[in-house]
DNA sequence: GATGAATGAGCTTTCATTCAT
DNA sequence: TATGAATGAAAGCTCATTCAT
């Protein structure tokens, strides 16, 4: 009874596109229902029809983008072999967003002007994050390659000094270039779980 | 000419701690003006007498927040004269913050809904500390307790690093103690120096 | 050419009925076509394919629920030979109307939320009611057992009489149970058209 | 510190007077808040603050109207110290309104638009006529003018023969003038609690 | 210095109704 | 006939800020 007629996944579509470029153009606050609808092409029912609130538009790209993100991760996780290297891996996320300044500008800093639920939403995803650095960090203590550690509290840690990097970046400016900071902090996080600094760069 | 009236400082005094009183409430979107000057006994044109936006009242805040644990942890460090423990005192944010949770949540959360004033002012509270690390941090490399290295990026990782924790805490409440992160990640931070593990705890 | 179909006729009654509840349930301002679309396990489309506006379907109600009730009303005036008993016919309203609160509710209150056009309907309601007890008064005045008067207003006020019972009953509670009011209400209606105390009670 | 600056109470008067003109034109569901602010002349800002929501502001009118008509009422009863007489004071309201059909509409009608809450008060109000009116039919039983009856039930009833009358004259403009109505209504009322025909009209 | 009153732009959300398929 | 999708016109309300007194 509720099939998803094609067209209306279309239109869907067309919203999620048009409310990412107007949150990062604005803002989560000084975004208006309006402009996204203008956007999408669509009016402002269409937009509550597909979905119920502001928030929750917001919500669904804070999913996907996590989603995204995580793959991506993952991917490059899966490709490296040695798990003293999969540390590196992590930052694959610095990469993803030195390339989009105001996707980062939307994730990591408005994300906390939706409300208590983003708040939560948003807490999930560096949980996740920080999840998946853990497991690779238990991974390469299983196999000896670096010391026994809390991997929860060293996941987070980790996640926190990327984090900071980047938003500092995003607010400021400094590096002109993200990944002019790649190499010090790809150290600092090796030290940080007691591996050894690698000898070649990235 | 205009010299202080004792009268007007004391008010302003007033309206300065029933804002934070709100602002810890409500957090910044959702504190009203209205509020504040109930809370605070006068009238809301006697606010706008003292502070000429909302965000403005809310940056004073932040600043007098910033200059108290600028200077807490400075005492800190100075009351240690080892360089390689002084890495220690930074810490002491993080025990401020562990019995004021609704003073964390404002200052490391709402402040970034607060508008792009906010966020510059929080960079800069961000980097004060930052700098604060770093400086030790090169002393210690002058001392020889660790190996050279990029202070700044360092600084701001370790700054990160911490602010996760808290952050962390603050949104979901684990671990149930702010405390009980201490001593890992106290050792997280040390490792990201290239400093041994400490023998003995806090 | 249309003949009507009966599965198109099984919809619409679930329609109706589905309506009923929802209104009962909500109120007419409130009732949404989607909730009875829902209800009826239909769509909005099958909605508006049988009624044209949210108003007609309300009014279609009204219509349904007066036809009953002045059927209902005429049985028990036939069914009672007394001229002088007939009166007492009129009140098988409040009889029905008690045992069906929220229908009360529906069609005395409510139905004046639902527009002019309601309110005019409405308002034949009410004077079908009335005509029906005007004309009986009429053949009791004929039949010499009360002394003649303006039937026609009197019919209206004894339905405002009753109504006003009904209605306060509705929105206060009180009297707890409606039927507590009938010996009384009845003793008042008779004496409002002169007709002596009965001297037993129904 | 609350004084009513003069000013304020001025506007608060024009508030009222434009709300009562727009809602007696619109009626309640219809009447806009942007409509009732520009024929008051203020902003829509300045309508809150002097009334929380829109059904605060009609409720006030309410309560407004039900003590103009009580006092009304009154006075007109307390002018004829004949207790069998004092019953046709009840009418006043008739004549009151007999005058002002928008009004009428209003407050007999539309009130029961604006929500659970106006109900309530409507109730009152209608509460507050029929227990005048018992009031008084107790003193004329005491005064052995008429014969013991249940007071509130028969004021009850009473009312709602007078506002059946008025509602059908507002929505159906008959009679013509609602003061045709009045004699026969009046001998009804009269009949009703056991009073004799008077032998002269008002 | 201080107060209460006033402003007004702007917001999200609702929902009866219509329409393409 | 029936369905899900789309429409779009309102509407009520908020609140930082300003102003007359």
């Amino acid at each position: 009874m509720t099939r998803e007629q094609p067209r209306a996944i279309a239109r869907r579509e067309r919203i999620l596109e048009a409310a990412l470029a107007v949150f990062s153009r604005r803002g989560y606050r000084d975004a208006a229902m309006d402009e996204i609808a203008v956007e999408a092409d669509t009016s402002k029912g269409g937009l509550y029809f597909h979905f119920p609130t502001k928030q929750a538009l917001f919500l669904h790209l804070l999913d996907r983008m996590a989603d995204l993100l995580m793959s991506r991760a993952e991917q490059a996780i899966a490709a490296e072999a040695d798990p003293a290297r999969q540390i590196d891996a992590a930052l694959v996320v610095l990469r993803t967003f030195a390339t989009h300044r105001a996707l980062a500008r939307l994730f990591l800093i408005d994300a906390l002007s939706a409300g208590p639920e983003a708040h939560l939403k948003l807490m999930e995803v560096h949980q996740r994050f920080a999840r998946l650095v853990a497991r690779h960090l238990q991974a390469a203590i299983a196999a000896g390659a670096i010391a026994p550690l809390d991997t929860r509290l060293a996941g987070l840690a980790m996640f926190g000094a990327i984090n900071e990097v980047v938003i500092t970046w995003v607010l400021t400016g400094q590096p002109e270039c993200l990944d002019d900071a790649y190499p010090e902090l790809r150290a600092f996080l090796r030290r940080s779980v007691g591996l050894p600094e690698p000898s070649e760069a990235t």
